[in-house]
DNA sequence: CATGAATGAGGGTTCATTCAT
DNA sequence: GATGAATGAACCCTCATTCAT
């Protein structure tokens, strides 16, 4: 582990971050904490990223799972479901970061990124499986499914419901796909047999 | 009437708590604000509650919508999502508490309260209707029901998706229906004509 | 002193605040400083004065002496003499408060304290004795006169020059006399024998 | 060409020091501002200078307008006017370096600048023309002409009040003629026609 | 020799909370 | 019992300066 090194020690910050702003929210979350957590000076924090704010927006910038919208649309929902319950987020604290964020979502700002990265990501790509623009509600109907993913990683994460804290992707598979078929209104097939690339 | 001043400055402050917590979450409230808010000296809290923290306890303490768990069982998640879509939550910032909970769930206290009333008031109901615990994964379908209701809670309000933030419970009555019923494995009805006894 | 005492709290803060700001300037004054040097604690500052910045405009309020316009006009100048040279300014650390203002003389917002001061106060009430604004360059040769008084009081007390700091009232009189008699165009008068009401 | 590089540099460093200390004191400037404003890494400052305030020393050391002191003993105060009100300081901010000077005179290091270069050149030339030390009272008076010439450079550039902020030498000459003339003890010269050598 | 990463002290300011009055 | 003055810790951030590389 070189010392000295600007790009090493921005990724100890950037990871630091992650996990408390994650865990702990942006207010509960304090510079001099992601300085001590990375074993870095506070000071490179202003250094580095300019603010607490802009550190922040760095951390928590939207990832969706590499491979998320690609490959068969049938299984499109299976594997949002996986992105949420089997991805390996342990970069955010063990939560998906949106879920994470919600920890932050007393800032207008924060609101308004969550809101972008489910609308770009999750509803548009729901949407065109509900039929487009131009099949009614479709657009409703992607939300509600995304709702019920959000949902999802709410209960599992922070509120912990027994089951879901600890069901694997396969265990939602059925209901996944009788739920996404009827309100999307075409077959959705359930998980594949194996985890396929997911961490 | 000293008597009652009390208790009319204890309401007050309160009150003030409840929307600032739920709008802002726990550690964006000062307690300056909530004094300021409600007109009332801060160290009154102190006298009053003891801290911030019992405050914060006290003024977001569960409130299940009465009648909640009253009325046909055919209609329970009818009833569920108009207390996430119709019921008047001003007083706590226009969301359903939980949801503005969330904002505070930096604090394990917190995502112990809210784990509490999810568990306690949603998902024990729909369990019961899911055929109870002697059905096979009863409990982790009522958990799956549950928590799209808390993901259509934050899609509406915290992330404004555009299609559920203007919904209004007769748009998605159908769809409740048919997701409930596929989930619990018997037959949902959707929502009554008139808002029935809500607020 | 009785402690709990809101005014005097805050005019013990004043007072250090004063004395600080003029020997030292706003930049090299802490609030920390004005706290130790008045026994208080430095979070009043921003309890009384809202800022440092608040608390440095109370302090350097301009106060010119009382009674320096009233009197006979061919005094006015060996008042305003009197004003630089023999005043009390101990509050101020010894100096016209102009004179220490001087020293803050970087912001903007100080600049235009002083030229306010400098031009209502004494340009104003020259440019009357020198003609007012029918005669020509009335304005100017009261701003020269000006001029000469802000720099007797720089020269006493930041320079030091060995001279004007140890020089009293009546050492400048008949020098003020002539002076100010040559650039008003009317005859004005020394220093009366005693100091008068100056402290 | 290395060899002159440093030279260079250091000269660039010390011109953009000698703007931003006028300009703002040497509080308010920070050595990063310099380094930016000269575009060279801020170490150099200390690798050249050794610390802040001996950059300050070397860029605010005095210098009289060539030439100030020479010549017919009649016009020199009229030269010293010029010095003041005509000669070309921007390389100091546009104003006299002793007027911007006074802006630093938190420290008592900056005071005994400012008090050596009044004494040694205005000071002393001016008493050479009241009678040397044989004369009553020739130093006292000489620092009084020295008080208006700082004065004048105060209110023109700091306190900006509107005539002197735009006269120029020739407004100035016959009053500065008639007040020298008073105050010296014998005839002086106003402005020569031209602006003579100053730059 | 020059770059820039690192440092530690201190800046103004706000916080929850306590203690006189 | 109610008011508000006082407190001290902690906040984000900037500073002049040093030390590896």
């Amino acid at each position: 582990m070189p010392k000295r090194d600007r790009e090493a020690t921005r990724a100890r910050l950037l990871e630091a971050a992650r996990l408390r702003f994650a865990r702990e929210g942006y207010d509960a979350t304090s510079v001099r904490d992601i300085a001590k957590d990375s074993g870095v000076d506070a000071t490179l924090i202003f250094r580095y990223f300019g603010s607490k704010k802009r550190l922040f927006d760095e951390a928590t910038a939207a990832h969706a799972p590499p491979g998320l919208l690609d490959g068969p649309a049938e299984e499109l929902v299976a594997r949002m479901v996986r992105a949420v319950v089997l991805h390996d987020w342990t970069e955010y604290g063990g939560e998906h970061p949106l879920v994470a964020m919600l920890r932050s979502s007393a800032h207008e700002d924060t609101r308004q990124r969550i809101r972008e990265e489910v609308c770009d990501t999750y509803v548009t790509a729901l949407r065109d499986l509900a039929g487009g623009e131009k099949t009614e509600d479709a657009e409703l109907r992607a939300e509600l499914l995304s709702a019920w993913l959000v949902g999802i990683g709410i209960l599992r994460s922070v509120v912990a419901t027994p089951e879901l804290a600890k069901a694997e992707a396969g265990d939602l598979a059925p209901h996944v796909a009788a739920v996404a078929t009827a309100l999307l209104g075409r077959p959705m097939s359930g998980l594949p047999k194996d985890g396929g690339s997911e961490g």
